[in-house]
DNA sequence: TCTTATTGTTACTATTACGGTTACATATAT
DNA sequence: ATATATGTAACCGTAATAGTAACAATAAGA
């Protein structure tokens, strides 16, 4: 993760400005200011989850498969979150030790607990909404 | 950050079960199953936090420095997140775009609301409650 | 006072994750 | 046909992380 959450939300407020049109990879790299392959690896992501389509060949892109109002940042975040370690639980704790023994699944059920509070937060917001702010600013 | 955080909160349970008694970072360190350099970066930070302090000299150790059921895994969380980069926003967006030029400060408000969302969450359970749970089991 | 145990910190290494970059087979519109 | 895109693989450089060793400073206890 890190960055990918920030840079899928920004293809994706792109992708609703253009609505209908198709937009190439090109193009949304220059206004995220990166190189056209890495924003085609997050629109591959995009594309799993279901929140985007691409067309091949001139003139094509990528474009919303679904209505912005209807996508949520929590749909990006679980789009691009690939293994689920935003808060990792430490490898190989001592068996023979109480604490050890027991605490990646106690641990384990209090990150997930956070996360999903991270995520219910998340999905307050919508594309829609977000890039309506977006360009309400200027 | 990574498994910091679930480092950070093993120790204090440790702690927690010593209570009183000052634990050397060696013996965390068997508990864990890492290194005692390792244990004593993360007290450092924990003591930062005024969640520990430390006993130099031999019989020494760490031990609370607040009572554990006043220690909330947000407490944690705090102590041991330097940079508050859990999502990170990229860097750089093109300021000749209406996006790009407004993204971040956007994404910035949603995500420290996911990010606190996560901490309120966190900050339900107490190192003197997850201590329970975990002993529990065993 | 001397010895021993322990912290706090620095420095170094190895491994991994991430973003940047190039390349290219495949597909499609014109 | 040709030009334009995607999707994907491969590779590089940098930064973060964990593991490790070392040591001065400190304090307990004989």
């Amino acid at each position: 993760m890190n960055t990918r959450f920030a840079v899928a939300t920004h293809i994706l407020v792109v992708l609703h400005g253009q609505d209908g049109k198709p937009v190439s990879s090109d193009v949304i790299a220059q206004s995220v200011n990166t190189h056209p392959a890495l924003i085609r690896r997050i629109l591959t992501q995009l594309a799993r989850a279901g929140l985007t389509e691409s067309q091949l060949g001139a003139g094509g892109g990528a474009l919303l498969a679904r209505p912005s109002p209807s996508i949520t940042l929590r749909d990006v975040y679980d789009a691009v979150d690939e293994d689920g370690d935003l808060l990792g639980i430490h490898p190989g704790p001592n068996p023979n030790c109480p604490v050890g023994r027991n605490i990646q699944q106690t641990l384990r059920v209090e990150i997930s607990a956070a996360v999903n509070a991270l995520r219910t937060q998340l999905s307050q917001k919508t594309i829609a909404a977000l890039a309506g702010e977006i360009l309400a600013i200027s």
